[in-house]
DNA sequence: CGCTCTATTGAATAGATTCAACCAGGGTGG
DNA sequence: CCACCCTGGTTGAATCTATTCAATAGAGCG
């Protein structure tokens, strides 16, 4: 984990204060945390941590967004985990990492040694059960992730990809965070294809696809605007309540 | 979650006791757990819960095997957590299950009501912690999988299925249970192609493959002899150290 | 012995990949 | 300022992998 070092900012006036791993925390509890974190930035592109690194810290996203890929040898990569704002990097109780961890924007770590973070855990139950919390919701997302990536058209996962970005632009209590008939994408072809086990060409194609089809509409290659949000969720292959993927 | 109830057992009895939720409970903790206790079983294919259902009992896999299935209404479907002994099903803090489940073999359950459960969890950290420990080892193996259902062609597939089956004999503490050069499978075509994102007609042409490249040696549909381990590990497409699946 | 369920095999098809060419936009440097 | 290049994206044609549909083969069981 190389990245720079910076001040680190007061709690209090954290942007993920309610949603991270200290979201349960009182005041008390708060500054014990905030005794032994300290914050990184890295640059969009930049590694922040390899498969099989000793990780000696644990880490929450402040800001930006950073990619959990796993490879193989032959170059095949797929993402397997996407790490917006809130989302906790590193597992307590081990030491070395599973997947290659990439910056795909500029990206704020909120960061914590392992070893006091995990006696911390000990002494505050609220962190950890925010924890299991937020762990058993990534087990979610993954899982409706794996019905995608084994059953799914590649038509199907283009839209279910847009969806989930567009759902993204809610807040979870249910307030709209902005437009969702014109969404911006945060990813390039690229990561989208090693998202949804495609490869670019086919990704390309069927946005070409769902543009002649008038599900979307194109406004150079990161705008996407959606005349009707019914049409494309009828195009994700989801029955209407299934598969929120986050 | 129909299912008939049985008599519990005792606790230090149990198969379990040292891989489940209560692993890390000492005499008293467990004692707690033991009074809130009751046991069901399931016979095999019988469905132990649907998708939706509201879920006020939480429960570990004491004996057999069960499924967690993803299915789109056209009937495709995708396998998405296989549940062996010690596995742990629903989760504290929300009460409807994303997902179905179903016997595979006759299988008995170990179950607590949720709400005194929530309540004891709060009360003994260390079923907290081991819960934690048991989501974050199956994130782990969600991944995994992950890559494999979005990059790994059918060959290779099938090759990593056989390989963690063939792990499977082998106890976590390296103790070999069994004979890795003989492979009992214990389930049919049709769910390893639910597992896999294939067709069983699909497997089955790998199976063959496979065989006529003396890969492996067919006994029987259920039985698979590998004569030489490491050629098996080349077909799964994963470098040496990589890809656990559990 | 015939029935049913599961698995295998074959032939035709479709969906996604591969390889290659092309295009657009954004610097860079002469 | 413009030619140049570089990156990211799109499009086309050929190929290939896995699916679909259909027929056949076994295994288990009354």
């Amino acid at each position: 984990m190389a990245g720079r070092v910076l001040a680190t900012q007061d709690c209090s006036s954290c942007p993920i204060r309610h949603r991270a791993v200290c979201a349960r925390c009182d005041e008390d509890e708060l500054s014990q945390l905030n005794d032994i974190k300290f914050y990184k930035t890295y640059a969009a592109g930049q590694t922040i941590a390899m498969r099989g690194d000793a990780l000696d810290v644990v880490a929450s996203v402040v800001a930006g967004t950073a990619t959990l890929e796993r490879v193989i040898e032959d170059g095949r990569t797929q993402m397997v985990g996407l790490l917006l704002p809130s989302d906790f990097i590193g597992r307590p109780g081990r030491p070395t990492l599973q997947y290659d961890v990439t910056a795909v924007s500029d990206v704020t770590l909120c960061c914590f040694q392992r070893k006091p973070f995990e006696a911390l855990l000990i002494r505050i139950p609220a962190v950890q059960q925010r924890l299991l919390e937020m762990a058993l919701d990534e087990l979610d997302a993954a899982r409706d992730w794996m019905l995608l990536l084994g059953r799914k058209t590649a038509r199907e996962k283009i839209a279910s990809l847009l969806m989930l970005i567009a759902k993204r632009t809610v807040h979870p209590d249910g307030k709209v965070m902005g437009d969702t008939t014109r969404l911006e994408l945060p990813i390039s072809r690229e990561t989208m294809a090693n998202f949804l086990g495609l490869t670019i060409e086919t990704v390309s194609r069927q946005f070409t696809g769902l543009r002649k089809d008038g599900v979307i509409e194109l406004d150079g290659n990161r705008i996407v605007r959606i005349p009707d949000l019914e049409g494309l969720l009828f195009e994700t292959g989801d029955d209407s309540d299934g598969g929120t993927l986050f």
